[in-house]
DNA sequence: TGGCTATCTTGTCAATGACAAGTTAGGCTG
DNA sequence: CAGCCTAACTTGTCATTGACAAGATAGCCA
């Protein structure tokens, strides 16, 4: 689907996404420019309209490529603890992608590609739910999840945002894990 | 500080604010436009860079707006599951400040004014689970503030991204009720 | 009554997103 | 191998926007 091999540019597409990576890293998704994007890539300002369309189309390419890594680490992940650990360190090596993902008015989110890669990432975030160990207390496995999907993104966006005490301390995956552990004790 | 009697305009700056919030809910932050407020208002195109400089200082002022309606909701609240679903009704209701408050790339999160009525949310936050009846299994309050905050905010997050599965049903406060319960039970 | 100052307007500029039309180059067909 | 065909990219343009500068208006006060 992408089309690895070059025309003129090499593959000007895979570029200007690593672009936008970049640049929504330094500055947040608001502040992306497809200009600047060219600019970088070394293309004409037009350009990546040829690619994506649209500034829309190019976030629902970020936006797939997203949820694909994430299914991806949650599947190579053991337990659920592992899973939800997985998941912060997710959020914070690949902000860029995370913070479109969970935005949806900032790409099209019905797009048939957003939502197949979407459902996987679904799946195997219920799969590592599922592999807990029943407590017979409470066997509603959709709460459960909730729950624990709840709390490590709740976690990690209060972590990406910066508006967690300093007394959190300077490792998100440990404190992500002191976290969730308060969740299934 | 705000100057409710009017000269021209009557008050420009609430007008502003108030169109600001309907722009955001119906279209996110990103897509707001200065001037499209200015047109909503009746009011030329470079009024409000006079009452707030730049975008950011706009977004600044909802901020604090936010912050300090926040933490009132969850100062009203009586027990921690109140102060939870307090945070998710705030959230729900209040959309579009609580959008802006937690991207900090979109306003000036050092402004005093912010700070401070951050740090008044911060501190009603950490009341309600100051008191939490005490467990003798584990004494450490930071990590149940922690852990408390991760998941409402988790959870209304992504009930405003939409992200959330069907089955979780349409009352965001019956919901976030649930959840929250897994965390203390 | 005269001025003072906050409030708001008019005018302008560079940057941007989107679109239209043209150009280039790799590959395919005959 | 010649010619075309189409994807990839460029050039040009327009409306919109944020920001800034300078001017006009009106309430208030000495």
């Amino acid at each position: 689907m992408t089309g690895p091999r070059g025309y003129h540019h090499g593959d000007l597409r895979r570029a200007l996404l690593a672009a936008a990576v970049d640049a929504i890293t330094d500055a947040g998704p608001a502040a992306l420019s497809l200009r600047d994007l060219a600019r970088r890539a070394g293309v004409s300002h037009a350009a990546p309209a040829h690619h994506f369309g649209d500034k829309a189309g190019l976030l629902t390419a970020l936006a797939v490529e997203g949820f694909d890594l994430l299914a991806g680490a949650l599947c190579e992940a053991g337990d659920l603890l592992d899973a939800g650990v997985a998941y912060v360190r997710f959020a914070v090596d690949h902000r860029a992608h995370f913070e479109v993902m969970f935005r949806p008015e900032l790409y099209r989110r019905d797009d048939p590609e957003v939502t197949a890669a979407r459902d996987r990432a679904g799946a195997a975030l219920r799969a590592g739910v599922a592999a807990l160990p029943r407590r017979e207390t409470d066997p509603d496995q959709e709460a459960d999840a909730l729950a624990a999907w709840s709390i490590v993104h709740g976690f990690v966006t209060l972590w990406l945002a910066g508006a967690l005490p300093p007394g959190t301390g300077p490792d998100p995956e440990a404190a992500a894990r002191t976290v969730i552990r308060r969740l299934f004790d």
